[in-house]
DNA sequence: TATTATCGGTTCATATATTGAACCACTGTT
DNA sequence: AACAGTGGTTCAATATATGAACCGATAATA
């Protein structure tokens, strides 16, 4: 692995519930020498990406990173067109939802919105999403680029009892969203959390990202299944709109013969 | 210098105005090896910092940066206080402002705003601000710490007639603003600008950036400079405030003088 | 249609920059 | 006063970065 990538790496160690890293406790997060760190830590000041509290002597992120991400939204708007589509999602499911967008082979968090609905939430506190575990991940690998399979096969850590760890296991997963159209994870990546996903595309006519409700289990029925998948369906719509693109003819295919079968499947139950 | 401080170099090239960059285009400006550079884009690319557009396969900044910005502005909460005190500005002064803040030796750009009163505009397209040749970094070189004056003399680039270039030049522009409270740049970055600036201060009880702005040298009168340095006060005031800071005493007090005296000049001219 | 000039990406011998155990200075605690 | 934490520094050992030359593809030029 180049210095380079291993510097970067420390950038990930901060996030909202861990806002300010001192150098010896980002030692023990990222496992590596103190000295090499420190010398990460300096390049990465250098250039802004991170600072040093003068008051505390911690690290934090620095204000170089408001600028590029200034420029990255003028250049990709994403963020824009995300926030009211989700908020109405929200609502309207009474679930915590996210749009995650996929950049290489890894899908990123780009927005969420908790639903006041319910006094307990699904609580997802982490920046890249298993492609094998989440709803977002595997729908992306179900609609994404065909070397995403690849890259999930190469990592499936076990979350919970029902986490995909086998290659057959994913493949069957991954088959049954090719099938319905919409991603699915029953609780494979947290106990409590049973998602549901929709692709989102841009004006590439590739799949952009997805845009997914964390369900608490507990609660979770085949009639807010229906409701929530209702609704993913105009958000997905919306947001791909938003994005410049437009869902794909065989999804909406897809989305139509699900809501009808599972209209049977309800109907005979 | 490190290989991860090349490498975070290169995400400085990446502006609104150039927002993707090929290959050969960026080892061109960052004047680089390709086979460095490409790795170097690689390591970026691994952490979601950058991504290569599927169709131009050109590079732009990825989506990592938004969620760090994100992270960033709950840590460190900057942007959020500054955009209403510098739109009173803006509008008050009629001209372009802008809001800098100095992390490590180095002044970047956190906010602007334009003013709509007049069609010619001062722009200023610049990420970090020369220490020697702008009100801001002027003013950052005054009241910030004392290291800022070494760093400032290691980089004396001439950009007009009136930069300061010697060492002498830069003490004089340092000490009278020293005396009146407020940073100024007579033209001395770009010909037609004239820059106006007062420090802001944080928690920390130090300086944490100035507040600026950047008037059309044409239209640049005494009368405007009152004005001006008037609504200057009033920014720098609120802008810390917002950030957990006060206006020392000291620099109240420069102010303070600083507007009686050019009340008595501005009388007897 | 052949030619040339780009582009993004790759190779491999060379040589330079990275690494980490041990160390220092400082601060607050026991 | 001994200890356990910090953040920061040193230097020999060595793993890593480097860049000229190369490749295949695309696009403009003659």
């Amino acid at each position: 692995m180049s210095s380079a990538a291993k510097t970067l790496e420390l950038l990930a160690h901060f996030s909202t519930t861990w806002p300010e890293i001192g150098l010896s406790q980002l030692c023990k997060m990222a496992k590596r020498d103190k000295a090499t760190t420190y010398r990460h830590l300096q390049a990465l000041e250098e250039t802004g990406l991170i600072e040093q509290n003068p008051m505390t002597k911690r690290y934090r992120l620095g204000p170089a990173i408001l600028q590029l991400a200034q420029t990255r939204e003028a250049t990709v708007p994403r963020k824009l067109g995300v926030q009211a589509p989700l908020f109405e999602l929200a609502n309207a499911a009474g679930e915590t939802c996210h749009v995650t967008v996929l950049s290489g082979t890894t899908v990123y968090e780009l927005a969420s919105c908790d639903s006041p609905k319910h006094g307990t939430r699904a609580i997802i506190d982490i920046q890249t999403f298993p492609l094998h575990a989440t709803a977002s991940g595997l729908c992306t690998v179900a609609f994404g680029p065909e070397t995403l399979m690849e890259v999930a096969l190469s990592n499936l850590r076990q979350f919970t009892a029902t986490t995909a760890t086998t290659a057959q296991d994913l493949h069957a997963a991954i088959q049954t969203i090719r099938n319905t159209g919409f991603g699915r994870a029953d609780r494979s990546y947290e106990t409590e959390v049973q998602g549901l996903s929709a692709p989102i595309y841009d004006q590439t006519g590739h799949l952009a990202g997805a845009v997914s409700v964390a369900s608490v289990a507990a609660r979770f029925t085949p009639e807010l299944e229906r409701v929530i998948q209702n609704e993913l369906m105009i958000a997905a719509r919306q947001i791909s709109k938003n994005w410049g693109g437009t869902i794909p003819a065989h999804i909406e295919a897809l989305w139509a013969k699900s809501l009808t079968s599972e209209n049977v499947l309800e109907t005979a139950s």
